[in-house]
DNA sequence: CGTGAGCTTGACTTGTTTCAACCAACGTGG
DNA sequence: CCACGTTGGTTGAAACAAGTCAAGCTCACG
């Protein structure tokens, strides 16, 4: 771990690290003047910065935390166990989103957080953040964009489980990851970077490992996607909407 | 519509209107004491208040409120229509309960409330309880609370219609309900007012109506609940929570 | 008295899980 | 460098949980 400045823009409810590579600002071609526009630094403020290589809990459900962690490269999964075995994921994280915007309000983490790829985290000291918040207004509105977008994906994810058939979950996932992504630049002609392994969607859909496969050959077969060497392509957008909403 | 002084007591979460009867402090007879000790009271605070027959839809997907209702009296749902007839219920809304913490941070209402039952409600400005809480701690935590809930149960929904079978959602289902009405004195002998419909539960639990009926059934033929005239009681409780919680 | 909302039950269908076997890729240690 | 276990993915057959369709019932209400 290493203090640092941090040369943060917080764009609409993503906090991009101007230091890190997959977020330099010149990175995200298409939404960079957006971003100059739109961008609050938070220079004054020192952040932690710590590296998590892949596969490892980075934050354990119940943990006590007295900073406000954001991914600044990466993938990570917010999960909860069940005991028996099995979890349930409640999202995925990607670079820009913070942990949790709940470390505002209480210092315990509900949930395990675990690093999908290798991942870079740089972590506020929560006092600090509020303090800054109070006083700037639009830091503010960035934060509360960041806490409703959490909180309605979160209801979106109720939702899908609760009335959508497994092909749509995994049709819906598989565009709301291509548009988070594509909203920080990180996708290019339709393709991303693509590292979940299958018993990640459906730890996340609710659905068997075994059950997501029949269903991506499906969607290979059908010629909507092209996913191979950790790189998923939309060879079909339309079809996928389709797939992703209509029963 | 009416506008009076608002006697509330604040605690833990729920936000108890001393001047209704269903709330009135002394009705809460087992947790009277601590409700005493913790109560804040918001009297400066002018309510609207209104009153809602059942079955009425309160307020619709994507309104605008600039206020924040609470729910003084009976149950409401908060619901996501999907367009095809489909909805999903996101969480029901019994006394005490605000809206939605999220009116905080946006005047858009991001589901629609309907009532169950006939329902009080009294509204407060948000920007006078904005202010309130900028200068009353105890308030402002219980304000934390009531979000910190309100998005740990949703979390809760998530896990359960992702990782749990029918039996075990409708099981948790009822005991989630009898624990808050639990916590605000409105149960005596495991026994409580249950206005829910049977495609209430379904469109919670993410189940068909007919499903719902079985397991009720089921439930009814093992002898752990009673259920007859809008009343349930938990017969055996050890039995419901073993229900609820082991596969 | 008729109509509609809510509940129950039976027979049948379907989506998803379970179990099992197998394959490919990869890292690791002898 | 090969043998090996581990992780991740695919496929088939059978079992099962939940959905669908349909009929009939009660009850409240205008």
């Amino acid at each position: 771990m290493a203090a640092a400045a941090a040369n943060f823009h917080v764009f609409n409810s993503e906090w991009l690290c101007a230091t890190c590579p997959s977020h330099d600002v010149a990175f995200c071609r298409d939404v960079a003047q957006v971003v100059k526009a739109h961008a609050v630094n938070i220079e004054p403020l020192k952040a932690l910065e710590r590296i998590v290589s892949a596969k490892q809990i980075i934050f354990r459900q119940g943990e006590s935390l007295n900073t406000i962690p954001i991914i600044c490269k990466g993938w990570a999964t917010s999960e909860v166990p069940l005991g028996d075995g099995r979890s349930q994921i409640l999202s995925f994280l990607l670079p820009g989103n913070m942990i949790s915007t709940a470390l505002f309000f209480d210092t315990t983490i509900p949930s395990t957080i675990r690093s999908i790829t290798d991942v870079q985290i740089r972590a506020f000291s929560r006092n600090q953040l509020k303090q800054l918040l109070a006083t700037r207004s639009n830091l503010f509105d960035a934060f509360s964009r960041a806490w409703l977008q959490e909180r309605s994906r979160i209801d979106q994810l109720a939702i899908d489980l609760g009335q959508r058939s497994a092909e749509e979950r995994i049709a819906r996932l598989i565009l709301n990851l291509f548009e988070r992504l594509n909203r920080i630049g990180l996708t290019r002609d339709n393709t991303l970077e693509f590292p979940l392994r299958q018993h990640h969607i459906s730890r996340y859909a609710g659905l068997t490992v075994v059950h997501v496969s029949r269903i991506l050959s499906d969607f290979r077969n059908k010629g909507v996607i092209l996913l191979s060497e950790r790189t998923l392509t939309i060879t079909d957008l339309t079809a996928l909407r389709h797939l992703a909403a209509i029963r």
